[in-house]
DNA sequence: GTGCGTTGTCTACAGGTGTAGAATTATGAA
DNA sequence: TTCATAATTCTACACCTGTAGACAACGCAC
């Protein structure tokens, strides 16, 4: 489906706020009555072109999470997806660039819920397993955002091997199972 | 100045598309048009907006930043900040919002550059500070956007106290002073 | 009172938005 | 060829966007 394709492109780019349904028809060739014939409204189109990435990992493979060195293999598909703004790479971006949208953000918020942030759950140790999953999603959140559409200079011209083995230590934290005690107690290794 | 609080009201709420001059000067009581004679243009009272932002710091208040605790105080206040959706806790929230317009996201990116990552970078020990900093300010807006914008169900009925607790050891890797060792070599704590 | 500069508003424009309904064209079977 | 049916487009509507230019109300010195 061309549309499906050229709406994706252009969410991507823009955001759904920040691309009209004429724009996304010409670049797939058709006019702008034909995207809603087909998919209703603009906001169902957003909700297909999400659904429809959903449906192939990009950072969250199973063979990376199940990997013994998981933090450390996240860490470096990060570095390489906000690396390259290549074509199929552009999976999580469409959503930060609509979450202004509340329209849109819900639409994230749901799917996001139902496939990434479900899987990463099962897949890290300890408790709290829910949340800290939300958190590394958060981090990759950020990282994309500060990386790519902030443009944060520090991070945009960082060299992509400083770049993960910064990254990595923070990822590992969340796939760490020792000292897990209560609120408090545990020592930090700070220099004070 | 009751146009600058408008604006900054509505900003942090819709973000730099999501709002019109007219909506804004409605709620100050005047019309669309002295907005203009008095700030120029939208993108530059946007500009005003931010740069007033600024000049108060919300999370890195310098106590913060030298405190032995630095981390610690860091994720009690990304925390606080989350939960509350106060008026005068937004300064953030402006820009993640915002972020998808790119006349907005260059203002942005020039002003964290110039304030918030600039003290951050000297406020952190080690190698690599700016390039560390920028990702502290990663994680920042990545838990601000899954938490307020995307409202991720695991972030957004998280109690407070359980969240900060996650958030400590996170933010504490970027003040750790030990083991900078070469890539590769440094050992990670995972289970295997 | 008279002039004047500031402060603010009114009207209007050119362009964009999503989308409903009618009209048109292409497609394939008889 | 003829005709029904599906695929696609045309026209239009009601609304919103940022902003330029002309105009009116205001306080205030003289």
């Amino acid at each position: 489906m061309a549309i499906l394709a050229s709406a994706r492109e252009a969410f991507a780019r823009s955001g759904y706020d920040g691309v009209g349904v004429r724009e996304i028809a010409e670049r797939a060739g058709v006019t702008a009555m034909l995207v809603n014939r087909y998919f209703g409204s603009k906001e169902r189109l957003f909700a297909e072109v999400v659904a429809d990435i959903m449906t192939t990992p990009i950072i969250l493979t199973p063979e990376t999470l199940v990997s013994a060195h998981a933090g450390d293999e996240m860490a470096d598909a990060l570095v390489r997806i906000t690396t390259a703004d290549g074509a199929p790479l552009d999976g999580f971006q469409i959503m930060w660039r609509s979450a202004s949208s509340p329209a849109a953000a819900a639409i994230a918020r749901r799917e996001i819920d139902a496939h990434y942030h479900k899987t990463l759950t099962a897949a890290l140790p300890g408790p709290h397993a829910p949340e800290r999953a939300a958190l590394l999603l958060a981090v990759v959140a950020g990282v994309q955002i500060m990386r790519q559409m902030i443009g944060l200079e520090a991070l945009a011209s960082c060299p992509p091997e400083v770049l993960t083995e910064l990254l990595r230590p923070v990822f590992r934290e969340f796939w760490r199972t020792d000292d897990h005690q209560p609120p408090g107690t545990r020592g930090n290794r700070r220099k004070r």
